[in-house]
DNA sequence: AAGAAGCGCAACCGCAGCAAG
DNA sequence: CCTTGCTGCGGTTGCGCTTCT
């Protein structure tokens, strides 16, 4: 018999969280802080179990995420450390900034399974052309010898790193979003504030006289956008102009505002020892053992050399093994 | 224009690891 | 050292939206 269920059902809400629900969380998480989401659902009157909690906060109103448009260099990066590290995907977010584990596990799911699968069949007419995907790295190693295999693995592990150490260089060269489709925000707490504002926006709409949406779709469809749009050029705005409507409606405390007037706030507030999902360079987590090759190899990294036309194996990577 | 099929994403479920008692 | 409970993770599902016929 196994353990019951983390809280029992009766009584508890299921399905997509309304605005009014992420308000209440948001809120709570901004004076309490996350962890101990077991008392949530009771302190904040929210009929959610504790584990729906956390999850909506972390893969959706947790401060720094983006959402949607998976740039090609994010895109590589799945790629290869899912061929490094396999199906761990909160290993994998880890090294990608601003993304949660679940949108790299839906991306790969739903982009990447197919777009590899595709280039593996590219591959087979190609005979054994080395290009870095994690079925090329897994499923086809039987078939080929094992220096074969080593050698394509040690590709893996360079690109990996290439593509790591890329984004990184990105990120800190350009610390306002570089990416080709860059959302409007200025750091981590800006794209929280982006989807609380998108939030308030569409929850304002749905409660106001233009409302034209159920509240469970508007949560999903004006939640979820994640393209640029006006709103987003001038969620600033939003942000504080939809605020007063917000607290009003949910009895909400200025807290709220103050966390969107505050940004650092988020930041120190987080639990340092099990939020793993935040990204390396926003939390000063010790290095792992990965991340500190990654890194060290870096320094080797020949900038010229392209991403996908790597031929020779670093001869470092083999002190791994 | 309407229906069907496919796609993408948010959320749920169950298991495993870990810490506290 | 064992038990219990909480949290985190990965797999999977359900539903809304978009595209195709």
């Amino acid at each position: 018999m196994g353990r019951p269920p983390c809280c029992d059902k009766v009584g508890v809400k299921k399905g997509p969280w309304t605005p009014e629900e992420d308000i209440i969380l948001v809120s709570y998480i901004q004076e309490n802080g996350p962890g101990n989401w077991r008392a949530v659902p009771t302190n904040t009157g929210l009929l959610r179990c504790s584990k729906s909690c956390r999850l909506r906060w972390t893969n959706y109103l947790r401060p720094g995420i983006k959402r949607g448009n998976f740039t090609e260099q994010e895109e590589k990066m799945i790629i290869h450390l899912q061929a490094l590290l396999g199906n761990r995907w909160a290993a994998i977010a880890s090294y990608l900034p601003q993304r949660t584990d679940n949108d790299i596990k839906n991306y790969w799911n739903t982009h990447l399974k197919k777009k590899l699968k595709k280039m593996q069949g590219e591959d087979n007419a190609n005979a054994d052309n080395i290009n870095g995907g994690a079925n090329s790295s897994s499923s086809s190693h039987h078939s080929i010898s094992k220096g074969q295999w080593e050698r394509r693995l040690q590709t893996d592990i360079h690109l990996a790193k290439q593509a790591l150490c890329e984004a990184l260089s990105l990120d800190k060269s350009n610390p306002v979003q570089p990416a080709p489709n860059p959302p409007v925000q200025t750091g981590p707490y800006a794209s929280s504030a982006e989807n609380i504002a998108r939030l308030l926006e569409s929850w304002v709409k749905s409660n106001g006289p233009t409302r034209s949406n159920s509240e469970t779709t508007t949560t999903q469809t004006g939640l979820a956008g994640s393209t640029s749009s006006p709103s987003e050029a001038t969620f600033d705005h939003s942000i504080f102009s939809y605020n007063s409507e917000a607290f009003s409606a949910v009895e909400s405390k200025p807290v709220f505002a103050r966390a969107a007037a505050a940004p650092p706030t988020f930041q120190t507030q987080t639990k340092p020892n099990n939020d793993n999902i935040a990204p390396p360079h926003e939390t000063q987590m010790p290095l792992t053992l990965l991340e500190k090759w990654l890194f060290d190899d870096a320094a080797n990294v020949q900038p010229q050399d392209g991403i996908m036309g790597i031929p020779v194996p670093l001869p470092e990577t083999a002190e791994l093994f």
